[in-house]
Formats: C-alpha cells, sequence, structure tokens
DNA sequence: GTGCCGTTTCCCACAATGTGGGAAGTTCCT
DNA sequence: AGGAACTTCCCACATTGTGGGAAACGGCAC
C-alpha cells in the first residue's frame, strides 16, 4: 500500500484483534491461532483492551466482542460525517479506478444532499457539488434512494410538481415509476444530461445496518468523455461494487 | 479502579489519544499537551493509527478525527447490543448504588422489549424479563419512551383498547397523558404494583445521537422494601442521572 | 470419582521494541 | 524577512512488550 511513517507493533497487533473480534467473537486461544501469535501475547493485548472497554466478554463466559467505549468513540462522529468517514477510503479507491470525480449523497426531505466528492486528475472536471441539494428524480444518486423508499412514500413524492431542469429531465410519475423498478433491479442507474447539460452520471444505493438507504454513491463526469463508450457497463459495475463495499463497512449485510 | 492483570502501556495511550480526538479532534502538539506526553510519542502513536484508520486527517490540513475502522468496527455489533453494550458497565455501577436489578429496554412498537438486566446481591430477587416485551402505559419504561414520542404517536398509542394488568394500573387516557406531562418535567418516573403485584419500579429514558428517545433505564425490586421511604428520591436521581450518562456515552448532547 | 482434553492465567529472562530528547523541516502568520 | 507555531525525522537508551513454558482452571467422558 503506502509507507508507515513509523508503526507501533502491539497498537498494530491489537487493531488486528479488534478487527478479528468485530468480524467474529472468539476467545484467547481461537484468536491466537487465527491470528498466528502467541497466546500469551493474545491475552495480554485483550486484557488491555478490556480495561479499556474496547472489548468486553460474552456473558456465555468463553470469549470476547467489541466493547462500549468503541461504541461510544464511533458515536462521537455525527452521522453524516460518520457515512463519509467509512466511505472515504473508498472513494479514492474508485476515483482510481473510474478516472472522474466521485461522490456522496445522503436523503435530506424529497431532496439527496451532496456531502463528499474526491476529484480525479484531469483538468477538466465537474465542479464540486458538496453541500448542495437536488431533488431526487433528476440526479441518479437520488433515484436510487427513491427506488429504495416504501410505495407510499413513492406515490407523496410523485403526487407533487416535478422540476424540469433539461430537456432530457424525465418527469412523468408512470416513467418514474417504470425507471424505479429498472434501478431496483440493476443495483445502479446511468442518467444523461437529465440534471445539467454536459454532465453525466452513474450511482448506486449504500445501505446502513438496519438495511434502509443511507445515502448513495456516484461517479459523474463531462459528457463529452464520460462515460467511454466502452467502458460503461465496467463503469457502472464498479460504482455498484464499491457502493456494496461501503454498505458492507457500514453493517449491512445481505 | 481495579486491578489490570497486566497492561500495555502504547495501547492504553492510543486509546487514550482516540477518546480525547473523539471529544474534540485536535492536531499533534494540542494532544501532547492535554495528554502531557511527548510529541514525537503522539506523532508515532496517531502515526500508527492513521495507518489502521482508526483516525484520519481533517480537510481542514490539520488534526485528526475518529477513522472508518472505529465506525466499521462499532457497527459490527447490531442497534440492539450496541445500546446494550454501552449501558452494560453503567447499569453495573448503578446495582451497587440502588442495590436492587437494573434493566435496560427498546422500544418495539407498541411495547418495550427487555434486553438486558444486571441482578443484585440479594437472595430475594425479581425474576430477570429480559427477552419479554410489555405495553408501554404499564412499566416505567415504556412511560419514558411514550413520553418523548411525537403528539400524533401518542394519540395512536392510547386510542386503542389498553389492557389492565392489576388493580393499580392506569388505562384511562386522560390520565395517562397527565402522567406523560409529568414524566416529561421530571425526567423519570416511579410506578408501583402497576404492572405485578409486589414489584415497584422507577425508569428513566436514553437518547441516542439524534436526539430520539432510544429505549429506557429502569430499577424494579420487591415492594415490600423497594423502594425504602427515606431513599425514594435519592434512587430516582441515581436511575435519571445513570440515564444521562449513558445517553451521553450515545452520543447523545443537551 | 479419575484422567484427559482445551482453555486461560501467570511467571520470568531476554532483547526487540517503543520511547522521548532534540534537531531539522514545514507552513502560516505578522 | 523574521518568527512562532506546528510536524517530521533521527538516534542512543533501557523501558517495555514479548513469547516460551508451566501452572491453574473447567468441562466432559468414561
Amino acid at each position: 500500500m503506502w509507507d508507515p511513517m513509523q508503526s507501533v507493533q502491539s497498537i498494530d497487533r491489537a487493531f488486528q484483534l479488534l478487527g478479528e473480534v468485530a468480524d467474529d467473537p472468539a476467545g484467547i486461544s481461537e484468536l491466537s491461532r487465527r491470528l498466528d501469535l502467541p497466546t500469551s501475547t493474545v491475552a495480554r493485548l485483550l486484557s488491555t483492551l478490556e480495561g479499556l472497554g474496547a472489548v468486553e466478554r460474552l456473558d456465555s463466559g468463553t470469549g470476547y466482542r467489541i466493547g462500549p467505549s468503541v461504541v461510544t468513540m464511533a458515536a462521537s462522529i455525527d452521522p453524516t460525517q460518520s457515512l463519509l468517514a467509512v466511505a472515504q477510503p473508498h472513494l479514492v479507491e474508485l476515483v482510481e479506478m473510474v478516472a472522474e470525480a466521485v461522490g456522496v449523497s445522503i436523503p435530506a426531505g424529497y431532496d439527496v444532499h451532496y456531502i463528499g466528492q474526491v476529484d480525479c486528475a484531469n483538468p477538466v472536471q465537474v465542479r464540486d457539488w458538496t453541500g448542495v441539494s437536488l431533488p431526487m428524480h433528476v440526479v441518479p444518486s437520488g433515484m436510487v434512494v427513491l427506488a429504495h423508499w416504501p410505495d407510499d412514500a413513492v406515490d407523496r413524492y410523485l403526487d407533487r410538481k416535478l422540476d424540469r431542469y433539461t430537456a432530457r429531465s424525465v418527469i412523468r410519475p408512470a416513467l418514474i415509476r417504470e425507471r424505479l423498478q429498472q434501478v431496483r433491479e440493476d443495483g445502479m442507474v446511468w442518467m444523461e444530461e437529465e440534471f445539467s447539460e454536459g454532465i453525466n452520471s452513474v450511482a448506486a444505493p449504500l445501505f446502513n445496518a438496519a438495511g434502509a438507504v443511507a445515502g448513495a454513491l456516484h461517479s459523474h463526469g463531462p459528457s463529452y468523455r464520460f462515460p467511454d463508450d466502452t467502458l460503461r457497463d465496467i463503469i457502472g459495475e464498479q460504482v455498484r461494487s464499491s457502493a456494496a463495499t461501503i454498505s458492507a463497512a457500514l453493517g449491512h449485510t445481505g
């Protein structure tokens, strides 16, 4: 990967343990086998972590699981930040793969709100939309959110006057419903110049631990070069799979 | 406090740092001042934690905040468990103070669901209600939850047939509304033999980071000894303040 | 009961590992 | 430019964490 300036062995190991325990609670000797460390070392590290409340013993006697202090620390950053914090490393990765800007948004009422973006190296790039809110039906980030709302919520959304942003904006409820169905099947969606002339973009949904849609991951670029015809499907798939990875990191299973 | 079997210094310090950073993001030198550690040591520890994704640099250049891996690990335990995990150490503390069983519950539809309990040393004790669900209006844990619901949700709750559990159960909507108002003012509530003959109990609400009521903390014991007349107010206050502490650990500010 | 697992806990000699003083490098003020 | 923050880097030292192995525990089968 990259070069850690310096690294402290015991902390490194402690986090390996935490990661392993988070993944699947276990006892000292099993962990020592999984990570290939001496049991005495694992015992000492776990005992330290237990004292710090980072792990705690299972009621079932043997074994450890993630403890309260980890949850408390995680809670210290607000939910928006937490989504961003989890997504950040994946955004960077995705930018390298698709070579266009990628970003994250969250639902906010009937809009999606862009909370973070990572730009690509190309000198010609789409402006940073961070902080802006847009109606769901004109951007793919919104459509993937809408696609995972309950039916009655979608009804209420569509039962209002829907703004048109460009000549290509789709605002007929019946057509939107059809598209939503398609989005549910594909797990992602492309939209071309429906929000702004000259911009194409693709998005996939992010799910939280409760299984609800927590936001969206998107990538967008100038329509003259994005997406490259031969790469369109590949890029869509990359966005979809990155979104799935982020969802998993958020605790989504399934 | 108690005797840590053995403890690893660097991990200890790493978690001091994490706690400090969670509380209030800061840079190397400020943290070194706050914790009274050499800057080089803090730099090395933070650099390790950064490599592990436990902290990350603020976009604003200087300073660190909690990173994605902490959030991911916290997400690994489901929301119910996470409430319990955070509450657990406080439950133990509270049991020692009030000398009766204490427990935690979460709202589940129109019921509260008991998810955990810590018993007292006394040989005569109330059975463990973990896993059981009860209607909100007959137990104080339910009343404190109800008291923090929006008005229309309370209306819907009260607009149904309300079961009576004992002669002392209060089931008239008007009276319940009055009590809810009182609960909001007091921040906790005592109920005596309204759910079961021979059991008294007291509860206070738990709030999550979003400010919504996440559950309730209660203590209960046999009515012949609980609460001791002279301790009633003190116990109530202890439950209330423990609940506030747990809420804070969940990220609630306010 | 007794003996045998698989645990977890404890002890201790060793040196690898983390430590912290301080200097050099950076960035951002005035 | 000059200065005052900060962060990064270096290196000699011994404190600190390490891991082998033994002892204690607890469960299960016979």
